[in-house]
DNA sequence: TAACATAAAACAATCGATTGCACAAAGTTA
DNA sequence: TAACTTTGTGCAATCGATTGTTTTATGTTA
């Protein structure tokens, strides 16, 4: 059984093709009767429009491309939830790819989005990216681009971010609040902006109270939960612990209670803990893990409405940062003080 | 700057658009000479081949749908990480969409999907849809649509389904076998086929080994982590105790944990504790929960390879039924004896 | 070398929707 | 009533790739 096309409804109502269709996208100099009659007819023969053949012919695809490292970490997820949440209002489909965080992978995928013709691509930058030949190729052909989260100042595009200097900050003020005064810190030795932020936010939290930095307090891994754990461990070699560890991702502070707990070191009386991301397992943890919230399904609608902006401006775009507030989310595993 | 076309790979070696596309396509009537030539051109002018062209010439989108409920469960993630990795090997992308468990959304989506003239559908069923006009509909128009996980019978398609009868058998044994014998067990009201055979092997399970069932130990509900602690809460107002609970999800499990920490019952000491699913929390948790494995990348593999056979067979494909085995992944929380 | 076979490439239609332009009918104005 | 405007449709080209059907070269055979 063939589809309905618009031709089907013009042979059927004795008039043209180019009559149906503008009778469907209302256009004005089309009778309203017509238009009535076409609707009607459209309605019966169940017609649905080819987007294949208006996409060809006013070269839009009504999908976007969306890039993220991995989808099934709940923050990728939610974030990409609130991008189509605004997507789908409009007509538009997302396409969600995978990084894995491996660049060959990433690039792959961008060009195969080229390929693929999307009207515009929305990335979070995976964390082995350190050359952007792949995004600009993008913005070369013209196709809208919008980072969030992990981005870079290397490419001139449109990017949303949290403030994570203001996160880490916050996260910092507080567990000195709470008493602690050798707090250390997991990062990554990634040149992803999230955690050198986060970093200058740790830095800058100490120096505000006059805590000495203390290089050895600093590890750097790929902040995954083995990672977390290695580095908790090398942080117990040392003569004079730590008090407190904050680490820039909640999977390392993960690895890091795992690793206290054997220890038989009590989580928050020796060292108190804290995280980064509120992922949804840090509220299961025992203690319930201190952390920082991304808002990230709003972050998902700004970065879609930012996006949408872009891609209807007809000229030449200015890119935009906007940057969104987290909030410190407090749990029992930092809370020294009851 | 325009993207090149054939038409310009033509005009530059002075033939025509027909041969270009046949040497792009190593079609036998043209000559080796001509189709090195027109390789090296496509080249040097960067060309693409235009999806959107040959999809609405071929009637191909090289575009397949896959609904989830949602995407931010590990679970489903994961599954669709095997389904791209077998998809993207022959080029074709997938749009991921999630129903979140909303029947009305769920049709919507159906429906753009057809709209977007995907050449196929992958789904795993929303727990509040019992009534399958929606995906008939894709059927009726020739859409082949291959189901995962939450599948139901009542719809003539191929399905790919762990064997959850037997995991949930396997759960049961292993509690038994350390000393339960009083075991409850979460599950939904939902017409969903995961929950009942879940169920099934649970009274199965009690069956093969002369254990009494029990109606007041099976507690029905949502399985989130809410529903998870009032169930718990509503089995610890029994006289009679249950020694274990096997929740047919992991977070209805964590609700439990919860709920028998604030009470202060030991786990497994006084009461066992068993989920299903293995999402990455469950390994997290204090004490480690025991719980089931899907195998979901490889889950996504198998439903991907299903899915293409299917849509590579011309004639009319019989539905195929393909049951993996899970595997039951015993962790502190159920080890009664060491 | 005429007749025919084969290889290589051109021609033209097609997929379905869109749109600039042409054109006829109806309405308006002087 | 001639001249012009407005309104409603039709015509035909277009988007880029594909493919059945010629057509044109080239090669082979008698």
């Amino acid at each position: 059984m063939q589809k309905a096309t618009i031709h089907h409804i013009a042979e059927k109502l004795k008039i043209t093709a180019s009559t149906v269709s503008r009778a469907l996208n209302d256009h004005p100099r089309i009778s309203d009767a017509t238009k009535k009659l076409v609707q009607k007819t459209a309605q019966e023969l169940n017609y649905q429009p080819n987007n294949i053949a208006s996409a060809l012919r006013n070269g839009k695809s009504y999908l976007i491309g969306v890039i993220v490292p991995t989808a099934d970490r709940s923050f990728f997820a939610s974030v990409v939830r609130g991008i189509e949440e605004i997507a789908n209002n409009i007509k538009y489909k997302v396409i969600i790819c995978q990084s894995y965080d491996i660049f060959e992978k990433e690039v792959l995928t961008v060009d195969a989005l080229l390929a693929a013709r999307v009207d515009g691509i929305i990335a979070s930058i995976g964390k082995n990216t350190d050359t952007f030949a792949h995004f600009n190729r993008a913005i070369m052909e013209g196709i809208p681009l919008v980072l969030f989260d992990r981005t870079t100042d290397q490419l001139e595009v449109s990017q949303v971010v949290i403030d994570d200097h203001l996160g880490a900050y916050q996260v910092v003020e507080h567990l000195i609040q709470q008493g602690c005064r050798r707090i250390a810190h997991f990062t990554s030795p990634k040149k992803v902006s999230v955690f050198k932020e986060r970093y200058r936010g740790y830095v800058d939290a100490l120096h505000a109270y006059n805590i000495p930095f203390d290089e050895e307090l600093v590890v750097a891994s790929n902040l995954q939960l083995e990672d977390g754990r290695r580095s908790m461990e090398q942080l117990l070699t040392l003569k004079n612990r730590p008090d407190a560890v904050f680490s820039s991702s909640d999977y390392g502070a993960m690895g890091a209670m795992q690793v206290l707990k054997e220890h038989k070191i009590a989580i928050p009386g020796d060292i108190a803990l804290a995280g980064f991301s509120n992922e949804p397992f840090t509220s299961f943890t025992d203690p319930p893990l201190t952390t920082v919230d991304q808002f990230s399904i709003y972050m998902g609608n700004i970065t879609a409405e930012l996006f949408f902006e872009q891609l209807k401006a007809t000229k030449n775009f200015k890119p935009q940062k906007t940057v969104l507030k987290p909030a410190l989310i407090v749990r029992e595993s930092s809370m020294k003080r009851k």
